[in-house]
DNA sequence: TTGTACGCGTTATCAT
DNA sequence: ATGATAACGCGTACAA
């Protein structure tokens, strides 16, 4: 039988074998308060010979906090948020934190913040995705420390990390156009968060800035599935002709590319394509993508950073910190012509 | 500031409002004892009107334990083990468990579950990843429930879920055979795993069942890395010449084909390809890989289902369960000739 | 069927 | 510098 009364020695155990009192022993093993040298040594000695260990489920209950980091996302096995996940729990670890996860629909997010607040589950969250309308998370933005990582609600106070998108998505539309390209196709998702809104948005300034109109050259689906990419990037050839496609993601590339090649095309020479994010599989197969790379696992560690900045200030420092993007030309992309 | 004084209701200001004692508030919330349904009814309006939400910290306090389960792996950036984790995390909260998951070097396992086990922070664990000689792990077999998931540590008595590696290698070299493959090359990976060690074991065996010496046509990479793959393939191809090359994981497999396009080979006219998992990326580009699926979600699901068996028996159950495989032909594999 | 009272292991507030 | 002791919120013998 597991867990049978093995008769776990507590800090009165200590207290009694080193010849203190228990607040002694807890001054020694928080290292705050005033403690002789001479009992700080009796007690350190006795919990090496009892091999005591602190009950850190009486501790939380005691100082009212978990040392847990709820970490919420839609799910963890797209490789963007998998890597972000490596930063984090890494961090927190190190923080002397935990981590945990949860995944799920969007509807579930209130839901589970409510939890973590109500119950003392967790000391602090990060958040992957949110919407630009989901105002509601500002409810709980002086209830329980939170760090948006990646995406944000628009106008809120929340700290929030992540990369300029919008100055991203412009390196890539100027390298391209830097190549020659005009008629650069666009093909992004349709969803509410705001690194998408942004992206577009600089899609669309750049395209204005050399005078082509983006009509008919964009496409929007449903979701960043390998398999919409394709579908919109046979429609955009079939429809528009264009000579170069920029993607808001890697995966939707990669659908082009696979695109591409059924209708005859070659990549790069007779239509380049570039990406966004840098996932693993960027460099899986030839033609190696052309694409924005971000700082995923940086990205979870200074978001872990910034909450434990926040849970120790007992409020929300509504920073905006940035990260660098890196444009990484492969092999998708070459000079028109 | 967060964190305020709030005056969170607790327990006995239920029992006040509801206007009965604090453990008929206790019996009703546990839903065990005797209560009348006048007092229950009572309690549950009480609970309605005052917003209250039992402490899970105390609760866990009292009752040591924490409603936790420990997740331990090499990493979750890994599709493999993504989908695996996702299976875990959603079952588990479906149970009422939040999943805690741990990442890192294998030096630090033991750390950590030493760190449960003192600590009461989890209920349980699920190991995703432990070498054959892992015997350390036997010894927190009688002090924590313990599910190894994908992997076992030799002739352990911790449960264990898993396809058949034995039978699953065995569908895929057969399948090659069946072809009119002979000299069919293998590369895999240089651990200590069971999974690893089974399947090289079956293709060797089934090798031999056809007569063919495996000499030359083995090649042992450092970890499942496309680079390994890739030059691991091209060193067979160069010296062995195979007509087709069976992997122990789909990113070899990957490196495989790209390794192929590289020296002119055209997959699978001049060389079947086959790989293993069935993970993400087999479908992102062509030609498609032909691999074995696992059923990664199942398997996480399975694990939890397993877990919270054993820690509701309080003890480990030593079940052995094996989940079903499955050959996936796509178009990395043909007829020979 | 219900209530009283104690204990879980820790930290923190007071005296001393 | 140290010790006694009161919380923290809950579950549960035990008594009624």
């Amino acid at each position: 039988m597991i867990g049978e009364k093995v008769s776990k020695i507590n800090i009165s155990d200590v207290a009694v074998e080193a010849g203190v009192s228990v607040a002694t022993v807890s001054r020694v093993l928080n290292q705050n308060g005033y403690v002789s040298e001479a009992a700080e040594k009796s007690v350190r000695s006795a919990i090496e010979r009892l091999g005591y260990v602190p009950n850190i489920s009486a501790r939380n209950f005691r100082k009212q906090e978990s040392r847990v980091i709820l970490i919420v996302a839609p799910n963890f096995t797209n490789p963007y948020y998998s890597h972000i996940l490596s930063g984090i729990t890494e961090t927190s670890r190190t923080a002397g934190y935990s981590a945990m996860i949860f995944s799920g629909k969007t509807s579930n997010k209130e839901d589970i913040l409510a939890e973590m607040v109500v119950g003392n589950k967790a000391d602090g969250a990060i958040l992957l995705t949110c919407n630009l309308d989901d105002t509601w998370i500002m409810k709980y933005a002086d209830k329980l420390p939170i760090v948006q990582c990646s995406e944000a609600v628009e106008n809120s106070t929340i700290p929030y990390i992540a990369i300029d998108n919008y100055a991203a998505m412009k390196d890539s539309i100027n390298y391209i156009q830097s190549l020659g390209h005009k008629r650069i196709g666009f093909i992004t998702v349709k969803n509410l968060w705001i690194s998408t809104k942004l992206r577009k948005q600089s899609y669309m300034d750049e395209m204005k800035k050399i005078g082509v109109s983006t009509k008919g050259l964009i496409r929007e689906v449903n979701d960043y599935s390998f398999e919409n990419g394709r579908l919109a990037a046979i429609d955009l050839i079939m429809q528009a002709h264009p000579t170069a496609i920029a993607c808001s993601s890697d995966v939707l590339a990669l659908g082009a590319i696979a695109a591409a090649g059924e209708m005859g095309l070659s990549v790069p020479k007779d239509l380049s394509i570039i990406g966004f994010d840098d996932v693993d599989y960027t460099k899986m197969f030839h033609p190696y993508l052309t694409t924005i790379a971000q700082p995923c696992y940086e990205l979870g560690k200074t978001s872990v950073e910034e909450l434990i900045k926040c849970i120790q200030a007992k409020k929300n420092l509504s920073d905006k910190i940035v990260l660098n993007h890196k444009l990484k030309i492969r092999e998708t992309t070459m000079l028109l012509g």
